[in-house]
DNA sequence: TTGAAAGCGCTAACAG
DNA sequence: CTGTTAGCGCTTTCAA
């Protein structure tokens, strides 16, 4: 048996409503668009033709007269890391309701998958974009967001004067949970994070440094790797920290995905937590609290970040074009759980 | 200082290539298109103007010429259950390699949410879509499914004639399960999983009944509690269920995002895992593997299963649209790991 | 207030 | 092989 997918029947037009109300296509248009001159008996013929041809215009259409297509990208490292993805639900949520749809791309933090991306999100017409970009320092995607020429949030990423950002204050969080571990007595901190071409990371280690500086202590820089958000990474690095004399007494996994990563390199060396080693977590999760101990977090709210992200966006397509790029920041909180103790 | 946001330079069209390659921009299309009937010369030329111009075709009016979006519609319950995000991923990727942007909405199991979603992606005219439906049973949405008028696969959701399928094997992962359980000893053991006007539901309690049976034993129809497959239910219901008398022995998470609810409440509870409850979830995760003891699952391969899906929609679309209905059917096993125990 | 007509940028059918 | 032309479905002048 064959089925019917695949939409052969004719669409309905805005002549066919033009014809069926006995007006001009010009009329129906003006009532499409809410154009006040247009006479009661006619607008309401032509909404009932509307009504009973079950017509919708052709989004397409509109979109190339128009010049917008009332669609955003959101680029983003990976759909894969949970709290992205309540990053992503809560802009989607705005975006949904202020009549845009969103079309999505995941760039894996590589440079070329996002130079792509780009260009993919640019000839689609996007109406605008929020994004995550691999680097902030790479001269090729430099040069293709600002030749994006589009409306821009970026997230996470420091771009003084191009466009507009949310920001997470990754270095008060970290420099909050470094003091924390200071104070019940750690020396060697382990810091793992990503690559320093990006915010984040950056934003991190200037934390973990003003922790120590403030105490006037210096730290030993072979605690401090910064490579790759990636989730192995965290394994990878946990286990090489470990296995290096003198061992770290705390580490801190500074990438939202990195914790699971950390904890497994934990388990694979025998370490209790927080006995052997304590740990501190980036952006809190299902994992962090179910742990035992529950692990303590440098926490924020990606769901918040994510809505006022996408109303900065929504505002500048719909209102502001041409106002100074804007920055909002976000707060990290410590929050204290049971995966940190004094070392042995 | 104001920002160059918002691209107020012209678009360089097919005009401005013609001209500039001194050919008409019917040569130019053809060349865009890979029409083999432009002379060397000519094709030469134009290629390079393409290049200098670094013109990009409009896809808005490919689209409206071609009848084609190449976008495809993806709609999720909710994109903040991990494994659905890695199902996306891996939907995208194959996608992408296809040509096809994607465009994403999450109905947050919600069928007015859905129906509206189903209007905006028919309007924008994707090309196609991945779905999970609220439910298959409710008339409004069945009745929208059909008026969408193209390709679509249905993720786990049972349709026997009229869409493509990809379908996981919850009945004989539940009936595994369950059987484990009775095994161990356990007689007293709930289900905890969504509506049974989904199929991921109806099979989890087939399988559950299939494993009883097969033992001649009757279940206490109490311990089966099917609602919603959120976040919240696997707590709300562990909760009562603890409070029941006889409580039962051991639960099944029968939901991809429930087995964090189920570990708070037993935590709530202060029962040990698995030596006052076991217990079981759907669908392998960090949490799950990182609890101590690591929680025994139910387990599939979303990514394959995403992968399929994928490449059952391009070849519908591409090739096979009037194909009678293929479903794909993916195998759930059963991962022992350590929270279960025979009953106390 | 309304209708007619000119495109938006592109593809494809039709001539030559 | 190449140019010309007629639209795709809609919005928006420009006249009436």
């Amino acid at each position: 048996m064959k089925n019917r997918q695949g939409g052969s029947t004719a669409r309905i037009t805005i002549k066919h409503v033009a014809s069926k109300a006995g007006v001009s296509l010009g009329t129906v248009s003006r009532v499409l668009n809410g154009n006040k001159s247009v006479g009661d008996e006619l607008r309401i013929r032509v909404e009932r033709a509307i009504r009973e041809l079950e017509y919708h215009p052709d989004v397409l259409a509109q979109s190339m007269r128009r010049g917008a297509t009332r669609v955003v990208g959101v680029v983003i490292r990976s759909l894969m890391v949970p709290v992205l993805a309540g990053f992503v639900k809560a802009a989607q949520d705005v975006l949904h309701e202020a009549g845009y749809a969103v079309m999505l791309a995941g760039s894996e933090g590589r440079p070329e998958r996002e130079l792509e991306i780009l260009s993919v999100l640019s000839r689609r017409r996007m109406d605008g974009v929020i994004m995550t970009t691999a680097s902030e320092a790479d001269p090729m995607l430099l040069r293709a967001r600002q030749a994006l020429q589009m409306p821009a949030v970026l997230l996470d990423r420091h771009n003084p004067t191009e466009f507009d950002a949310v920001l997470v204050a990754h270095r008060e969080g970290i420099r909050r949970a470094v003091e924390h571990l200071l104070d019940l007595g750690h020396r060697r901190i382990a810091l793992i994070t990503g690559e320093e071409t990006t915010r984040p990371a950056v934003e991190r280690v200037r934390g973990y440094h003003d922790a120590y500086r403030a105490r006037g202590i210096t730290p030993d820089p072979r605690f401090i790797r910064t490579q790759s958000f990636g989730a192995d990474f965290g394994f990878v690095e946990t286990s090489s920290l470990m296995g290096q004399n003198p061992a770290p007494t705390a580490i801190i996994a500074g990438g939202i995905a990195m914790l699971p990563g950390v904890l497994r390199a934990a388990r694979a060396h025998s370490l209790r937590v927080p006995d052997d080693l304590s740990i501190i977590g980036s952006c809190d999760s299902d994992l962090a609290q179910m742990m035992t101990p529950p692990i303590t977090v440098v926490q924020w709210d990606y769901e918040k970040v994510g809505k006022v992200a996408a109303e900065l966006l929504v505002g500048r397509i719909e209102r502001e074009r041409d106002a100074a790029p804007r920055h909002v920041r976000f707060p990290a909180e410590l929050v204290i759980r049971g995966s940190c103790a004094a070392p042995r």
